[in-house]
RNA sequence: CGCGGGGUGGAGCAGUCCGGUAGCUCGUCGGGCUCAUAACCCGAAGGUCGUAGGUUCAAAUCCUGCCCCCGCAACCA
């Protein structure tokens, strides 16, 4: 009854797009942590789910001509659904606007608010009235507007601010004291190096410039920002509400893991426990930032047309392969890749030829040899040991590495195991024995243990390849009191199986035809992907990156706006203290203008002083590192995110259109 | 001097804390076997462990300088 509780989760994935392979293993490798648990007899818990409120949501919502909640129970059920086809065993599914989720959240900040840890202050700024925008100190140009260059003032909007600093010192020392508290270790240095070190501001946690969000229960004007609204789901899944929690909360938490991507650990290892100090609640023992999955070299993005979608995957090498994948090759602090090659040559050489064929051959045997059932005669040889030691070690290991967090060791744990078998039947040569009828007894050892050890792969298999576990004892007939860790504590334990007749796991693929018919669909895609990319203006958020949008049309004087025009690079030099950036001077056919540039990484001043670019004339200056850009150069996003300036022909006369 | 991680046979990684025969997977080559999914088992080739110095009887491992890659921060109009 009192079972020992593991309340793990995963980060809830923002209802911008459907997730990709890189943003599924997340989930995946929390399930594998989650089935383990219960293997070891744990109570668990494991949550994941969707953050569904803000600007972003609100704006795709409108341009598909649906309401805000229509178009995140639409990626939800997405996310949902990937989920699902990946086989992973979460206990709930939270979504942001669930109702329990909108009233704790609330009650969290009226609680917050009520103890004085959130004031209602002003964004405080310089605004322009004619143009009716805020600018801070640094974009001001010489006091004046950046945009129009007259007078501002000062002014301010109303917002609801976060005590930080209040809590700083007292998570600095539970960072200190608790040296497990942010893993792996290197990002833990990030976090207190980076921001905990310089000192925390106060946060803003409201916004008015958009409504779909949780309102302040007190002034509905203005909505629960991200940090308050999603980071609490954690204690909101778990009934929580401020002064009477649930039976969840009170069984569950604090949890034992929290797992997040790289991108958002600055919200999970400040903001978050942060605001579960204020709350008086106990802090989640350890927050592992896990790394990312790259495509090749460059990180997965539409834009790019290197996504690859696990569901997708999954019809091509089915759901354990896809999970085999991402649990054997994400490294566990370094960022893993993935190519189709590799896909293919870890599933052959680990899935097909390693452990399906050692399930496949052990089990034909004992239909060739005994038709499917063990005679009781036994014989046992020194050989034998060897194997159930290799046993003994794969059942510690695969423990030991998960318990761990570290997948791939893990896994491969397991598979070291299916090779020492395989080696067992060229050391043992069962075919021989067969044809030798005093040889009985020994081959019926022979074939026991290679079943025997089958049944132990099933059972360190079950949290990393769940169907595959279930057919593995499906094809031993085994009982489900022996498929469970005591159970495989002892080597031989388990009486005589009587296999059903084989069916291979994995089908060995024909990676050469596989690949190039990748390459031929590849092909149709990529020519849309490109044009859609080319719209795609910016580079993507991490943790939210924009849906490529269709471009709306727009009309010729739309176009004419924008003031293009031919301009010289007279001068050119690197900016300090920032990798990207050059400070060109550039005339424009009446006078010079400085422009700041990011293509510090791609251009050097001999490749650009003299040469005629085009200018954005009319862009609102900005003020960038102190230095003001009046205006920008055109350049093309090119491979790995490079960029590549747009030049002209020498003859080219400088301020003229271009259109 | 903003903070941190890393450079190991063709590819991907371990080993570095606690100096002492450089290990694993894939690939290549050769052999064995035939129960099995052209699978399995054995063996071989292939590395001056980024680079230059230093400490030591001995350095991938400790120290110092330098080069290159990556992450965080900053920044990309």
């Amino acid at each position: 009854m009192s079972k020992e509780t593991y309340y793990i989760t995963t980060a809830i994935a923002y209802t911008s797009r459907k997730p990709h392979i890189g943003n599924s293993y997340e989930v995946v490798f929390t399930d594998a942590v989650a089935r383990l648990k219960r293997l070891q007899g744990k109570d668990v818990f494991f949550l994941t789910g969707t953050d569904e409120h803000g600007r972003k949501n609100e704006e795709a919502a409108a341009e598909e001509g649906v309401t805000p909640k229509q178009y995140v129970d639409k990626i939800a059920g997405q996310i949902r659904e990937i989920c699902d086809i990946l086989n992973t065993s979460y206990d709930k599914f939270i979504r942001t606007t669930d109702n329990y989720h909108v009233k704790s959240v609330q009650a969290i900040f009226q609680k917050l608010y009520d103890q004085g840890d959130i004031y209602k202050s002003k964004y405080e700024g310089w605004y322009c009235l004619p143009d009716e925008s805020f600018y801070t100190d640094s974009q001001l140009v010489d006091g004046k507007c950046p945009d129009c260059g007259r007078a501002v003032e000062r002014a301010s909007e109303e917002a609801y601010f976060f005590k930080m600093s209040k809590y700083q010192k007292q998570l600095e020392e539970h960072i200190e004291a608790n040296p497990g508290f942010i893993f792996p270790e290197s990002r833990k240095k990030e976090m207190v190096n980076n921001f905990l070190k310089p000192g925390l501001q106060d946060l803003c946690v409201t916004r008015s410039s958009f409504s779909w969000g949780v309102p302040v229960p007190f002034d509905p004007g203005h909505v629960i920002y991200v940090w308050i609204d999603a980071l609490s789901n954690y204690i909101t899944a778990l009934d929580y509400m401020p002064g009477n929690p649930g039976a969840l909360y009170k069984r569950y938490w604090p949890a034992e893991a929290h797992v997040i991507g790289k991108d958002i650990l600055r919200f999970h290892t400040i903001y978050w426990p942060i605001l579960l100090l204020a709350l008086g609640e106990p802090l989640p023992k350890s927050i592992f930032g896990h790394p990312w999955l790259l495509s090749g070299v460059d990180k997965m993005s539409k834009s790019r047309g290197n996504v690859i979608y696990a569901d997708d995957l999954a019809e091509l090498i089915g759901v354990d392969g896809v999970r085999y994948y991402l649990l054997a090759e994400m490294p566990y602090a370094q960022d893993g890749t993935i190519t189709y090659e590799r896909i293919f040559e870890r599933y052959n050489a680990d899935l097909a030829n390693t452990l399906g064929n050692l399930v496949n051959r052990s089990i034909a045997m004992t239909h060739k040899y005994f038709g499917g059932k063990l005679p009781t005669g036994r014989k046992a040889e020194a050989l034998d040991n060897e194997l159930a030691h290799a046993a003994k070690v794969a059942c510690a290991q695969m423990q030991e590495k998960l318990d761990a967090f570290r997948a791939s060791d893990a896994v491969e744990a397991v598979i070291n195991l299916a090779k020492r078998a395989n080696k067992y039947i060229d050391e043992t040569t069962p075919w021989v024995l067969g044809k030798d009828n005093a040889q009985s007894d020994r081959l019926a050892s022979v074939l026991y243990n290679l079943l025997e050890v089958i049944r132990v792969l099933g059972v360190l298999l079950t949290p990393f390849l769940p169907a595959t576990a279930e057919e593995i004892f499906r094809q031993l007939d085994c009982p489900a009191e022996y498929q469970t860790l005591n159970s495989i504590a002892t080597f031989g334990v388990v009486p005589a199986l009587a296999p059903q007749p084989p069916t291979p796991l994995f089908a060995r693929l024909d990676t050469d035809k596989l690949l190039a018919e990748l390459q031929a669909t590849e092909q149709e895609t990529t020519t849309i992907q490109q044009e859609k990319a080319a719209h795609e203006a910016g580079k993507d958020k991490p943790c939210t990156p924009p849906e490529p949008e269709k471009p709306a049309e727009i009309g010729y004087d739309d176009f004419m706006a924008t003031q293009l025009v031919v301009g010289q690079v007279r001068a050119c030099e690197k900016v300090e203290k920032a990798d990207k950036l050059l400070k060109l001077t550039v005339f424009d056919g009446a006078g010079e203008r400085t422009i700041v540039s990011g293509i510090a990484p791609w251009y050097t001043a001999d490749d650009l002083v003299g040469k005629k670019v085009i200018v954005v004339a009319n862009l609102k200056p900005a003020k960038l590192r102190g230095i003001v850009s009046q205006g920008m150069l055109l350049a093309a996003d090119g491979p790995g995110g490079a960029a590549q300036v747009v030049f002209l022909p020498d003859e080219a006369v400088p301020g003229s259109r271009i259109r």
